[in-house]
DNA sequence: TTTATTTAATAGTATTACTATCATTTTAAA
DNA sequence: TTTAAAATGATAGTAATACTATTAAATAAA
């Protein structure tokens, strides 16, 4: 992790295991990344081709697979770029904050807010891939093939990112039982929250359209600290 | 919704707008629905084309898509013939147990021991059909097309589902400001940790492979009843 | 038994998901 | 500054996917 220079904003770098080709090396490269994600979002990953992006940027098909193997692998490292950079904040903000609940308090704002471009980290068109993210993320790892593609470290980003919130959650409760559960079901939550609030708002308790991210963020911010307060939680 | 009659367990009456012919309705259809569950366990829903089916079944590409347009709808089909199948167990298992906290760790005791074969429903291959429900669920919902399919009704059965366990919550607490945002993140988190619990382990608190459903009972439970009695939880 | 319905067999199309080759341009090293 | 190396573009090609259409054969209903 490189802090931010004085004339660009922070490069996040990724293991290249997640390339066949650094995209952020070339312009070319770069360009892919940010049309992809304009691509995916416009359209979803189902039928999003690299061909379609090809046409897109005017270059080929062959260039474009010099990058990435296959379109599985762009996202997880869309995905993976999204996570380090939602790492990168957190640790920007709850660095000199003492108090664990109030820094839990802030990677759930912080959580609920990755819609919003940050502007220490904007390179990319963050919204896009924050709707990207929440639409796409889980089709990284809900495959035959996640026993390899982890073991590949292609996952790495995700779970470090839980495991730095897991030392938050640890900290307020040394006695809670569940701590990599509860922080992995929150990141999930946060998503999947959202998009039932914009789909399928049934299944979720989202007022006017507006007023979203700050539900939300009420509604994981009680769950969290109740879990965690809960005479019964510790064992 | 039927009853098991004395010769044959209970018939599950899903949707006609599920498919194209009830599968259901012939043998070849029945066929397709039982097969498609053991191929799609076997290589994953990525993998999986109608044409492999058809050779499985030693039929044709063409009688098959008589009856799902798609592998999509197929894939909608099966998972909600499992929602259907959940929430008629867990009306049979709850509908005189008068303590509503004692009905809703009923729930989570059903929804965390999905992947066993219920006595009373199998006609199908459940533990195979969980399995697929746990990987690949979230897929029949995270398109583009989710607010056709979802006017369309397809979503449907996870639906009432979900509506089925909210009327538990309110019941336990009145108050209780986000039972539907907290029902459908105990739905998605039950099949989620049990996936991480299998494939990225870092992200859950499982113990050894054999305890992995009493431990997801216990973080459910523990998290819902957090919820529901933390007095921060009223509005 | 005739008619209608369902399935099988076969074929065919457009798109997807790549790989290969080679010429050309750009970049970097000597 | 030349020269070599690397990256890109252009073009072509293959196997698989995701279907649709047609016709014939088998089966069931009237």
């Amino acid at each position: 992790m490189i802090f931010p220079s004085s004339t660009t904003s922070l490069r996040i770098e990724l293991s290249d295991k997640l390339f066949l080709r650094d995209p952020q090396a070339t312009d070319l490269g770069r360009r892919l990344v940010g049309e992809s994600i304009g691509l995916i979002d416009q359209i979803g990953f189902e039928h999003f081709t690299f061909k379609k992006l090809a046409q897109r940027m005017e270059s080929t098909e062959a260039s474009l697979y010099r990058y990435f193997e296959n379109k599985h692998r762009l996202l997880v490292y869309l995905v993976s770029w999204h996570w380090a950079a939602l790492r990168y904040q957190i640790r920007f903000h709850t660095h000199n904050v003492a108090d664990a609940p109030e820094r839990l308090r802030l990677v759930l704002r912080i959580l609920t807010q990755a819609h919003h471009d940050d502007p220490t980290t904007t390179q990319l068109d963050e919204a896009a891939l924050y709707r990207i993210v929440v639409s796409e993320a889980s089709k990284a790892y809900l495959t035959k093939e996640v026993d390899s593609d982890n073991q590949a470290g292609l996952f790495r980003e995700y779970k470090q990112l839980a495991a730095d919130i897991v030392l938050i959650v640890q900290e307020i409760n040394p006695q809670y039982a569940y701590p990599h559960a509860l922080v992995s079901t929150l990141l999930e939550a946060a998503r999947k929250q959202l998009f039932f609030a914009q789909h399928l708002p049934s299944l979720t308790d989202a007022p006017a359209a507006t007023a979203i991210e700050q539900a939300l963020y009420a509604f994981l911010e009680n769950l969290a600290f109740a879990a965690l307060m809960a005479g019964s939680a510790a064992r």
